[in-house]
RNA sequence: GGGAUCUUAGCUCAGCUGGGAGAGCAUCUGCCUUACAAGCAGAGGGUCAUAGGUUCGAGCCCUAUAGGUCCCACCA
């Protein structure tokens, strides 16, 4: 078995032979169960547009994280996959598609539309699943979801009745974000600024007379931005403060091509020390101009066609596009004489975040959810601590959007997405919200009704996502035993469109929160720090990286190095950095099991343990608990770096070494036992500690080191045990280190050839320090050039001119003095007497500080004291041996 | 305009509730040592952005300043 591995870990099939394994023995799937503690976590679902992308495999990589931690801990595991509709995103994909092929989508229509739709979704969706399962992703793929299937529209439709009924879902006529490209009305969140290079153009509007005439004497200048929007005027406006103005107000001035005379009025909305202190205004056309319409009875003339061309109340501009328009009407004002000027100016301008199209701000109906209400239990839930935001920061983020909300504009002029179940009656035009076609309207009896053609934004459904995979409305088992969820994963960018709209819908439909943690991710950038994008061509595939280096690998350069909530940058020299780890465990299991091949280490017992074995043990122990206590708190980045540097620090470069003597030496059987019996237990426990971030190769290796057990990822997660804590035996490891590196050190300043064997004297009058060196068998590989060690109780008959380290608990004595360059030594003395020194200063300078002495805890008085006794020692010595070279 | 966040080694970043400055990569030196050269042993390199303050003690807390990134709002 042990020597069919391979000199270096090859994830390629293995991965694959895996999972498939874990498939088949169902370790993904979760039932109810009463007598078990479930642990939840609901997939952001991707699009069934989607290709998998950095961004997915941090968040998926996080949650398979979190999912086999508490699988192992024995909670009952459930994470709820699934894929999203993605509305106007898939659409906008399939009439590209159609396109290709030289189809309308109009000519198709609907019905039509909708066939293509599906096939394209049963094409696709699932593509996106099986890159998940490259990632390892323990998901229940048994209780895979789609934002469009039988239940979820169930609970769309039931959501919209019941909100409509209630009154928090109305229709109505406002000012909305128009994208006049994929013509349909957008959320404001999905409303992207983008500061452009745009001129600032002054005009000015004769005064009339009162009886639509001017005799083009007085004039009201004005600056706009959109000069075309003057079509759809109204008023004008000025600050009911401005002396400059207010014997105008009252007063009407003419509007140029539509000669239409529009009142001069009052409003605090206008800023006087801006532009001239002049607002055109324009109710239909700009939500602030919208809102002084309203507060002045101002009519609302809309101008423009879906398509952004002038519509027939634009007069002779009638059919031009908005920005023709545009030209065409500054073009004519500067000949009448009524352009003042024109300047540069830089503005954000409004663009959908899917296309890119300048936003046109229109009047429409639409149906809207009034958020004041609704939004009071979100706030207060996270305000109280109900729901926990990760990193804490987040928070401000959330209450910035819940103070300032706005209703939510949920109808969208699409096809793709979950029909609105608003019905009007063919004869009366009565409006009838109900989850099916009404027979009979309410009003006057009509018998046919015409559906709303429009469907809902995607993030509708998303909101119903905790509860609604888990067969709500129905009152399933599976609701009632895994809702509330536990940890949601997501990025931080979504906080707005998803996040908070699934807290207020969760305490609304269920009366109970999603989950009681948000864990949030930054964005994964270029090695520039760039956005990963489309357009850039920077983008990384993870599947590449998979390929080349295997999913392990990428999992551990996603996660090791960030901490939550923060951007990280993406570098192929970091997944080498991680591979090679893998490689690294890889090895030193190759050997343990190399070690243990024909041999039982059953019947080992803790007092046979030497105490390096006690070290390691130790050592892992305190790992465990470290571990552990990092991951319930979310510190993913931080638990896997110590337990990568327990086994390639500790485990690897310092345990395997100081036992290999004890392996290759047979005549010491118990010894040997118990050196097998430790490398096989702390490397099982690691592994463990391991599983979660680097799934496949642990179980490649776990299985082949226990073959008697099935899988490491239903194996119990380690504990801490009391009795594997060996204080002692920890402090005297580490003094054999020091001296180690002491005697390490020496030799390569010293440039001591290693084929020369120097002598070592140690003097320790501690016990298993002593004899670890007297057996000499700790240091077969590390100092095997220096394995010619006397080891004494006292400084008697060394050399005088051998050269010291000074450790706490030991020192060496090292004759190399025939070698040395006496210079050098003394280079190297006087440094280390600068350093202790320092040491000694500073420790003196507390000790002598009573305020120190009076506040400081007293563990950390007496941890001082024991430091300036050691500094002491040491530097007795050094001037000693200073003394000796220079004298 | 409001807010968040960052500024720590040449590069990219960790550093939990204040108590001896860390990792990976890069650089330099020496090693093919029977698990691993995707490795081993060692070395160099930091006034923790700046200025104050709190504290016995500050990379960490407070204030201000400078620069970067991001989010929200949108003065026409």
């Amino acid at each position: 078995m042990a020597k069919e591995l391979a000199k270096t870990y090859d994830p390629k099939g293995i991965e694959d032979k895996l999972y498939e394994k874990w498939m088949e023995k169902k370790y993904f799937h979760a039932e109810v169960d009463r007598s078990r503690k479930p642990f939840t976590i609901v997939i952001p679902p991707p699009n069934i547009t989607g290709q998998l992308h950095m961004g997915h495999a941090l968040d998926n990589t996080m949650q398979d994280i979190l999912i086999r931690f508490k699988r192992m801990q024995g909670y009952n595991a459930l994470w709820q996959p699934g894929t999203d509709h993605a509305s106007i995103a898939t659409e906008v994909k399939i009439i590209e598609k159609l396109k290709e092929e030289g189809i309308d989508k109009e000519d198709l229509g609907r019905e039509g539309f909708l066939e293509r739709a599906w096939e394209w979704k049963k094409e696709y969706g699932g593509r996106i699943i099986s890159q998940l399962k490259k990632l390892g992703s323990s998901c229940d793929w048994d209780r895979e979801r789609f934002t469009m299937d039988e239940g979820c529209n169930k609970a769309v439709t039931e959501v919209f009745c019941k909100m409509h009924e209630k009154g928090w879902i109305y229709k109505g006529s406002r000012i909305i974000n128009w994208c006049p490209v994929c013509n349909t009305s957008i959320s404001d969140a999905e409303v992207e600024y983008e500061e452009q290079a745009g001129h600032f153009w002054h005009i000015k509007y004769p005064l009339s007379d009162g009886n639509g005439q001017t005799d083009n004497t007085e004039f009201l200048e004005f600056a706009t931005t959109r000069p075309e929007t003057m079509l759809g005027d109204t008023a004008v406006a000025v600050n009911p403060e401005d002396e400059r103005y207010k014997h105008l107000i009252g007063r009407k001035v003419l509007l140029p091509f539509v000669n239409r005379e529009i009142p001069i009025v009052a409003d605090p909305y206008v800023d006087m020390e801006f532009g001239t202190g002049v607002v055109k205004i324009t109710p239909a056309h700009d939500p602030n101009d919208f809102e002084v319409g309203k507060r002045h009875g101002l009519p609302e003339i809309n101008i423009m066609n879906d398509d952004a061309t002038i519509n027939e109340n634009g007069g002779k501009f009638q059919g031009m596009d908005r920005y023709e328009a545009r030209a065409a009407i500054v073009k004519e004002l500067e000949e009448m004489g009524l352009l003042v000027k024109i300047e540069d100016y830089s503005h954000n301008v409004g663009t959908h975040d899917r296309c890119k199209t300048t936003i046109e701000p229109l009047i429409k109906k639409q149906w809207f959810v009034k958020m004041q209400e609704l939004i009071q239990p979100a706030i207060k839930a996270v305000k109280e601590g109900e729901i926990r935001l990760v990193p804490e920061r987040m928070e401000k983020t959330y209450f910035n959007w819940t103070d300032n909300i706005r209703d939510w504009c949920i109808s969208r002029q699409l096809w793709w997405g979950h029909r609105i179940p608003a019905y009007y009656c063919d004869k009366c035009g009565e409006t009838v919200v109900s989850p099916g076609m009404p027979a009979v309207c309410p009003k006057c009896g009509g018998k046919t009704f015409t559906q709303d053609p429009d469907t809902l934004d995607t993030w509708f459904s998303s909101a119903l996502w905790p509860f609604s995979t888990l067969g709500w409305p129905e009152k399933t088992e599976e609701l009632d035993y895994f809702y509330p969820t536990d940890v949601l994963v997501t990025g931080y960018d979504i906080i707005f469109f998803w996040v908070i709209r699934m807290i207020f819908s969760g305490y609304e439909q269920m009366g109970e929160k999603p989950f009681h943690t948000v864990l949030f991710h930054g964005l994964i950038r270029d090695s520039r720090g760039r956005k990963m994008s489309k357009s850039l061509g920077n983008g990384i595939d993870p599947l590449e990286i998979i390929d080349q280096y295997g999913a392990d690998a990428l999992r551990l350069t996603l996660i090791t190095g960030n901490a939550p909530g923060n951007d990280m940058r993406f570098y192929y020299e970091r997944v080498e950095a991680s591979r090679n780890f893998a490689n690294k465990v890889w090895n030193a299991s190759r050997f343990i099991m190399m070690n243990m091949e024909g041999k039982d280490t059953e019947g080992v017992a803790l007092d046979m343990l030497e105490p390096a074995d006690q070290w390691i043990l130790s050592r892992l122990n305190r790992l465990v608990k470290e571990a552990t206590d990092n991951m319930e708190n979310y510190e993913l980045g931080i638990a896997v770096q110590k337990v990568y540097d327990f086994i390639w620090d500790e485990f690897c470069d310092w345990y395997i070494e100081m036992v290999k003597p004890r392996l290759y030496n047979s005549d010491d059987k118990e010894s040997q036992d118990a050196a097998l019996w430790t490398l096989k237990t702390v490397l099982s426990g690691a592994l463990k500690l391991l599983h979660p971030y680097m799934p496949f190769i642990t179980e490649e290796i776990f299985c082949s080191l226990q073959p008697e057990e099935e899988s490491i990822m239903i194996s119990p997660w380690p504990e801490y045990k009391e009795e594997w804590n060996f204080e002692k035996e920890e402090k005297d490891i580490e003094t054999i280190k020091e001296a180690v590196r002491g005697i390490r050190n020496v030799r390569t300043q010293m440039n001591v050839p290693h084929s020369r064997k120097a002598k070592v004297y140690v003097v320790s009058e501690n016990e298993t320090v002593c004899r670890a060196f007297e057996e000499g068998r700790l240091f077969f590989a590390s100092l095997a050039y220096a394995s010619d060690v006397a080891v004494q109780r006292d400084k008697q008959g060394i050399e005088s001119d051998a050269v010291s380290v000074v450790v706490p608990g030991a020192t060496l004595y090292i004759p190399f003095a025939e070698l040395v360059d006496i210079g050098q030594e003394i280079g190297r003395l006087e440094k280390e007497e600068k350093r202790l020194q320092g040491e000694l200063a500073r420790v003196n300078g507390m000790l002598n500080n009573e305020r120190f002495l009076s506040k400081a805890p007293e563990a950390k008085i007496a941890e001082e004291k024991e430091k300036l006794e050691k500094y002491t020692q040491m530097m007795e010595q050094v001037k000693l041996r200073l003394k000796q070279l220079k004298g």
